[in-house]
DNA sequence: TACCAGAGGAG
DNA sequence: AAATCCTCTGGTA
């Protein structure tokens, strides 16, 4: 151990360890408040009897790392940075000489603790002027991760304690004083274990609500027990009317309290419910208090959109890992529901309930409060299908469900690397800084590899791919920065790019990453094995789409910019690595005499003169085999589908029908958000023509049959709209495209967009540029849609891409009956 | 006609 | 706030 001093004699536990008591906690959330100047860390959770507590730790300290210029002696640094003219001014309270692996050796730091967290920024800007400091480290890890970490902490599973109870204010649970550790338990919560609830606002206004005036009129919940909807001044059948919004808010609070929820949930509850409530609140003359502690909601500003803190409740808004996980074409609630459940859902926009509210009537027979209650119902069923995962992801990380539900795959994969690097003793890298972070965007490198298809029609085919590609090469290969270009094992190993990683001793990375992957498989194992109707099938299944998105991740983050533990060459070889692999494997199949009609990075499709089904999959089977046998470590390429007919158009596009007959579309309009819908029905129904019934007349009949439909103008708008997102705010458009257009002129009637909104438009007939004549789909009268625009760009190119390799032209494919066309005109 | 910015997909 | 590869559109010179 090493030496550390202190200016401070340490708050000393032995004293006060006769009126201690033991408990055992699970952790749901940890934050920390400071008194009097001294931080203390707060554990909110749940005893083993079910009661709610807050454990606060009041001996836990910030701290970072300098590191001595070389040649510079730690020691003597460490004795001036206590030194009072330092020590002082830097609220250093201590420090200490530790050693950590770093850049392939060890070095020794002065670990430096600071006061409290909010004096380490100006601490670590003046330690870091010190001539003999080169650089500081790890001072950017918040501080209640940074306890998380330090202590071990599992969020979500059982930390045992010992602390003095204290009188306390609080309704529920109890507050537990000077705690220290005793012990860290692998025993984790499942979700049926843990108290949930959604909520869901719903508000009156008669544009866009202004939470300043416009008031919430209804409040959904619903929890394990059932739903509660709260409004007030009118009755609705189900509904527990009180006397004004006020009251109303009032009550929300007091069940949230009563109930003492563990994790509240919501849609879109961060950036929009959250925040209004709170304003409500205000207006009313109240405070949103809601959090564990009695504490009002908090809203934090972030880059994109805000969060909303909820002291010692996991706050979880569903919105963004939706976004992140599921791969859909709208995001809106009832979308989301609709896709999850198969069952529509009525969305109100405001305005209807403006008008419902107003007159207190009810819509196609249903109130107010009925979609209300939808809503949450809608958002508890999201919640059942991602909340698993996330947990999932929680307990591998090891971050606080909460941070979970709002990181992106980098974060999650650096958070565990750096909880990992703590455990081994090595030193956390720093973030880039903005010119180092320019400099690396502008290092690009060669990704996958794609072969031309072979375009067309083609018959019998079998696919196969590798089993995570990347994540394999990175552990087969030991890819890592500190393996990579070692000294003992030059001339082994080495990548297609020219590096070499060591054969000796294994990477940081990949032995992290080896261990995800090899629990993610045998947890297929043992899933093979199950009944997919057992409850137990689907925590599995959970915790292998947890291990799979961390697996996955891993790669990217190497080669992302803003990685601590970026490196461009490691990513360029593992790309490397992979094209070799692929490009072997299809020399081979070629050679075994089969064609290879398309591959992309890791997959490839091939088929066989003279064979087909059962025999092809027989040849493929045993090409598998051999290929197999000659893949190093943990590589392995696995038999993906048979598909008995499919037709490629170009790279990343094209169509295939399994012996189910399931089509899968790949690339092509059908799966893009940004086509029309009458565009996407019909190049879907082309394709159904060709793959179900190998009929492409059939198929140029469909294409007819829309551009007549079109030419009638017996489409109606909804199918004509074409949705486009903004990727960036307006002013930061370099093009006048035609949602960008169209934006414009929208902002100039008073509409706000904002980057991330998507912009619906349809085409209406006129002289000039698409984007001109881009409009909202309710400004546009059924007359004026543009014909030639949807038959010669929406309908015909999709449709026409697929039927050129049949022989189809595009004037086969326009007019459904010349004459007729003549006669409508002159009848 | 050639080129660019932009969107959104594949793996 | 993961990477690259790729096709296609609309606008512009």
């Amino acid at each position: 151990m090493a030496p550390f001093f202190t200016l401070q004699s340490s708050r000393s536990r032995v004293g006060k360890m006769s009126s201690k008591k033991s408990s055992a906690v699970y952790v749901h959330e940890v934050d920390y408040v400071v008194h009097d100047g001294v931080p203390v860390v707060r554990v909110f959770g749940r005893d083993l009897s079910g009661r709610s507590v807050i454990s606060r730790f009041s001996d836990f300290l910030p701290y970072f790392y300098c590191m001595p210029e070389t040649g510079a002696d730690a020691g003597k640094l460490m004795r001036r940075i206590l030194s009072p003219e330092v020590a002082e001014p830097s609220h250093v309270i201590g420090a200490g000489i530790e050693s950590k692996h770093w850049e392939g050796r060890k070095a020794d730091l002065v670990r430096v603790t600071i006061d409290s967290p909010r004096n380490v920024r100006s601490s670590r800007s003046n330690l870091g002027k010190i001539p003999a400091v080169e650089d500081t480290y790890e001072k950017d890890i918040l501080f209640k991760r940074r306890f998380i970490i330090d202590n071990g902490v599992q969020p979500l599973s059982v930390l045992s304690i010992t602390g003095q109870e204290i009188e306390s204010k609080l309704p529920v649970g109890y507050v537990v004083e000077d705690c220290g550790i005793e012990g860290i338990e692998d025993n984790y919560l499942s979700i049926s274990d843990l108290r949930l609830a959604v909520f869901d606002i719903e508000v009156s206004c008669s544009t866009a609500p202004d939470s300043e005036k416009d008031p919430i009129i209804m409040i959904g919940m619903l929890d394990g027990e059932g739903k509660r909807i709260l409004t007030w001044q009118r009755e609705f059948p189900g509904a527990e009317s009180l006397e004004d919004e006020g009251s109303m808010l009032k009550r929300f609070m007091d069940i949230i309290n009563e109930k003492d929820y563990d994790v509240l949930m919501g849609y879109n509850s961060d950036s929009f419910d959250l925040p209004y409530m709170k304003t409500r609140a205000r207006v009313n003359g109240l405070r949103l208090v809601l959090g564990r502690d009695l504490s009002e909601v908090g809203y934090r500003p972030g880059p994109i959109t805000g969060r909303s803190i909820i002291k010692g409740r996991i706050n979880v808004d569903l919105y963004q890992p939706v976004r992140r996980m599921l791969n859909l074409p709208s995001y809106r609630l009832c979308d989301v529901y609709e896709h999850l459940s198969g069952r529509t859902k009525k969305e109100l926009d405001m305005v209807e309930v403006h008008d419902l509210w107003e007159s207190g009537e009810a819509l196609d027979g249903a109130s107010i409060a009925d979609y209300c209650s939808s809503d949450v119902e809608a958002t508890m069923l999201i919640a059942r299908e991602i909340l698993p995962t996330l947990l999932e992801l929680s307990k591998t990380t090891k971050l606080l469900l909460s941070d979970v539900a709002r990181m992106g795959q980098s974060q999650l994969v650096e958070w565990l690397l750096i909880r990992e690097a703590h455990r081994r003793g090595i030193l956390v890298p720093n973030k880039p800084r903005s010119p180092e972070m320019a400099r690396r965007r502008r290092e690009t490198y060669e990704g996958g590899y794609v072969l031309e298809p072979r375009k067309g029609l083609q018959g019998d085919m079998v696919s196969l791919d590798f089993r995570s590609l990347y994540p394999t090469i990175i552990v087969t290969h030991n890819v890592d920065p500190s393996t990579m270009d070692c000294e003992c094992c030059e001339g082994t190993n080495v990548s297609p790019t020219g590096q070499h990683f060591c054969t000796q001793k294994p990477g940081f990375i990949p032995s992290i990453l080896s261990g995800l992957v090899e629990r993610r498989s045998e947890i297929k194992q043992e899933m093979s094995r199950m009944d997919e109707k057992d409850q137990k099938y689907s925590i599995r299944d959970a915790m292998q789409k947890a291990l799979k998105i961390l697996s996955n991740s891993f790669y990217g983050y190497t080669g992302y910019p803003a990685a601590r533990w970026y490196s461009r060459e490691c990513a360029q070889s593992v790309a490397a690595w992979g094209r070799e692999y692929i490009r072997t494997t299809i020399e081979t199949a070629k050679s075994e005499g089969f064609q290879v009609l398309y591959s992309d990075t890791d997959s490839l499709f091939i088929s066989k003169t003279d064979y087909e089904g059962e025999g092809l999959i027989d040849e493929a089977d045993q090409l598998l085999g051999k290929l197999n046998s000659s893949l190093p470590g943990i590589i392995q390429l696995e038999y993906q589908g048979h598909y008995p007919r499919g037709f490629f158009v170009t790279k990343k596009r094209y169509a295939l029908i399994d012996d189910s007959g399931e089509i899968f579309t790949k690339g092509l309009e059908v799966v893009r958000r940004d086509w029309s819908p009458i565009a996407k029905d019909t190049q879907r129904r082309v394709i159904r023509a060709i793959l179900e019934d190998g009929d492409p007349q059939r198929a140029a009949e469909e294409v007819r049959g829309s551009v007549k439909a079109v030419s009638e103008r017996s489409v109606p708008l909804e199918d004509l709209v074409i949705r486009t997102t903004m990727t960036k705010d307006i002013e930061d458009y370099e093009s006048e495209a035609p949602h960008v257009a169209l934006a414009r002129r929208l902002e100039l009637r008073g509409h706000e967009i904002k980057k991330g909104a998507t912009i619906e438009y349809v085409v209406v007939k006129g002289q000039g540029k698409v984007g001109d004549r881009a409009r909202l789909a309710e400004d546009v009268d059924p007359e004026d849609y543009d014909i030639d625009y949807y038959i010669e760009n929406q309908i015909l190119p999709p449709s026409m891409r697929i039927l050129q390799s049949f022989g189809y032209r595009v004037d086969d494919l326009k007019y459904h009956n010349t004459k007729q066309q003549t006669l409508d005109l002159f009848g």
